[in-house]
RNA sequence: GGUCGGAUGGCCGAGUGGCUAGGCAGAGCUCUGCAAAAGCUCGUACAGCGGUUCGAAUCCGCUUUCGACCUCCA
């Protein structure tokens, strides 16, 4: 039974859809005016993580995530300018050149860690009718007004109304409205509106704004929650299971979006509400406005003063999914070193038990093998039973909310069981064909169907698997002959240049490549 | 200032009223021609001060401290 923990809550709820055997999730997509940094990383690869799962689970998902390309007007206006046209300026491109670089480049990474396409990816200059419609609707029923060819929503006027529906502004986020109004804050260019918690659904663009579109109010653009209320009403319908994003996105976002969608649904948006953590680095939240982000294509690369290499992305990915999605985790190169090595050791015994699927003869041929020799004495009576009960809570712990992180965990629990079964330090008898099997099972379901991990090498150059086996050969020889100088030599050369030979228990050579 | 959330061993991080999280690093050992890898063993941590309790890192209060949101932000 899985159980999810609701924003709007602030409980564990069990998920149960709105409609049986299906489940429909929105998830903030990114803005495309710049690159994407690791902080984005964060919530892509944890609702990735949901996706998969609700699809483990046999629901039929629809996935929808958005692409913001439409410059979002600084309401608040000190730099009141369309971010996406005032980049466009200073790089001298179009503003859909730019969007389309910045989109490829957010598609590049996130195929490299792995992620699954969501269903339907909207664009938000794909749908201004819509949202043209949907703040349309909004000023007839009179949640909204019009001023100097502007749009603003009236959350006061909204919270007198639907605070009586169960819907008051600041459900989600835990505001009080009149709080909000008291504070004495003062902000420029606030004078079109009536009250300053107030928000624009749609703004008049001034005449060197590039991205501008006709509406009944003039020329303009639209505000920066209306996309996600009208594209989500669109392709997931007036309500529907999961809405998820970044903490951050909780106030003022995602709040507008339920007051907006509110007045036109008369309903919440979503059941469930899921906002993943921030990522920090050295303890402040990685963000744009910290001028401390590390873009994703840096640590791909390790091109960044603060990066002492460079980090394959399921290194990454796998850091991430080491913490539960609602703590915040602290970025340091010892926290990603450390995960580039427990990564690889879990990946190699996750190799070596597929293996020994693959020989299962060894495993079911009890009866001629000395199984005495080299083991440990077994404290542990019960192998069968201890490996059942590790894999059995991995289905226990991603249903508590997508802990992933204890289920990497029991993994590594499991690391020495298999790792002693292939050097044979644990029998092969001591477990049963059964539960060989269930591992094996479970392992690949959750490593690759729901972590969605991949192995860090690239096996794809059969021309240097040949080269290398070849010296592997080389190098067998050399030791038979008892020339070491020579297998030295072979496996050290190799090594300078990034390949590691190791001297299995078995005589055979095994190799890691990077 | 308002609202909310943290403070866990050298580092990163789970977590629960009593039972070893896990990873990385470190120490010792086994295996090995030597390495590497692997396996075994080990560090007994929960910011501080009170309180509740038979028992609290886990519940309550206070203190210290860090952070998030209130402005674009994943």
């Amino acid at each position: 039974m899985l159980k999810v923990y609701n924003s709007l809550t602030r409980r564990k709820e069990v998920f149960e859809s709105l409609i049986p055997g299906y489940a429909g999730m929105y998830v903030c997509g990114p803005t495309v005016s710049g690159e994407s940094h690791l902080g984005h990383a964060r919530p892509y690869i944890t609702f990735d993580v949901v996706y998969r799962y609700l699809m483990h689970l046999g629901y039929k998902v629809r996935y929808v995530r958005n692409i913001t390309d439409a410059g979002h007007f600084e309401e608040e206006g000190r730099e009141a300018e369309d971010k996406i046209s005032k980049k466009a300026v200073i790089e001298k491109l179009e503003p859909m050149e730019l969007v389309q670089k910045y989109t490829n480049l957010f598609h590049w990474a996130f195929e490299r860690f792995n992620t699954l396409r969501p269903s339907i990816e909207p664009t938000a200059t794909g749908h201004i009718v819509e949202q043209i419609e949907m703040i349309k609707k909004i000023i007839e029923d009179g949640f909204a007004y019009v001023v100097n060819g502007s749009v603003y929503f009236d959350v006061k006027k909204y919270n007198e109304v639907f605070a009586q529906k169960g819907l008051p502004y600041g459900i989600l986020s835990g505001r009080v409205l009149e709080e909000m109004l008291e504070t004495t804050r003062e902000l420029d260019n606030q004078e079109e509106k009536r009250n300053k918690t107030d928000f624009a659904l749609w703004k008049n663009a001034p005449p060197e704004h590039i991205m501008r579109w006709p509406s009944p109010w003039g020329e303009g653009f639209p505000g920066w929650h209306i996309e996600c209320s009208a594209m989500s009403q669109k392709y997931l319908g007036d309500q529907f299971d999961i809405h998820g994003g970044g903490m951050d996105l909780q106030f003022p976002h995602h709040e507008a979006e339920i007051a907006q969608s509110a007045v036109c649904n008369g309903r919440i948006l979503a059941k469930y509400w899921m906002h993943n953590n921030m990522i920090t680095i050295n303890g402040k939240k990685m963000g744009k406005s910290y001028n401390n982000v590390i873009k994703l294509s840096e640590l791909f690369t390790g091109n960044h003063p603060m990066l002492d290499q460079a980090y394959h992305p399921m290194t990454i990915k796998f850091f991430i999914l080491q913490t539960h999605y609602r703590s915040t985790l602290d970025f340091s190169n010892d926290a990603l070193k450390a995960a580039d090595k427990g990564l690889k050791r879990l990946w190699e015994a996750y190799e070596n038990l597929n293996k020994l699927t693959n020989d299962s003869g060894q495993m079911t041929d009890k009866n001629n093998e000395k199984s005495t020799v080299n083991q440990q004495p077994s404290t542990e009576e019960n192998l069968d039973v201890k490996i059942v009960k590790l894999v059995n809570e991995f289905e226990e712990f991603i249903n508590d909310d997508f802990n992933t992180a204890k289920v990497l965990a029991n993994m590594f629990e499991l690391v020495p069981i298999i790792n002693g079964i292939k050097d044979k330090h644990i029998a092969a008898d001591t477990i049963s064909t059964s539960t060989l099997q269930l591992l094996q099972q479970q392992m690949k379901i959750y490593v690759e169907d729901i972590l969605g991990l991949q192995s860090i090498q690239q096996h794809n150059n059969t021309q240097l698997n040949g080269i290398i086996e070849l010296m592997i050969n080389l190098r067998k020889e050399a030791r038979q002959k008892k020339d070491y100088t020579l297998s030295d030599r072979i496996r050290n050369e190799l090594g300078a240049l990034g390949i590691q030979l190791k001297d299995e228990k078995d005589g055979n050579i095994s190799y890691t490549i990077g």
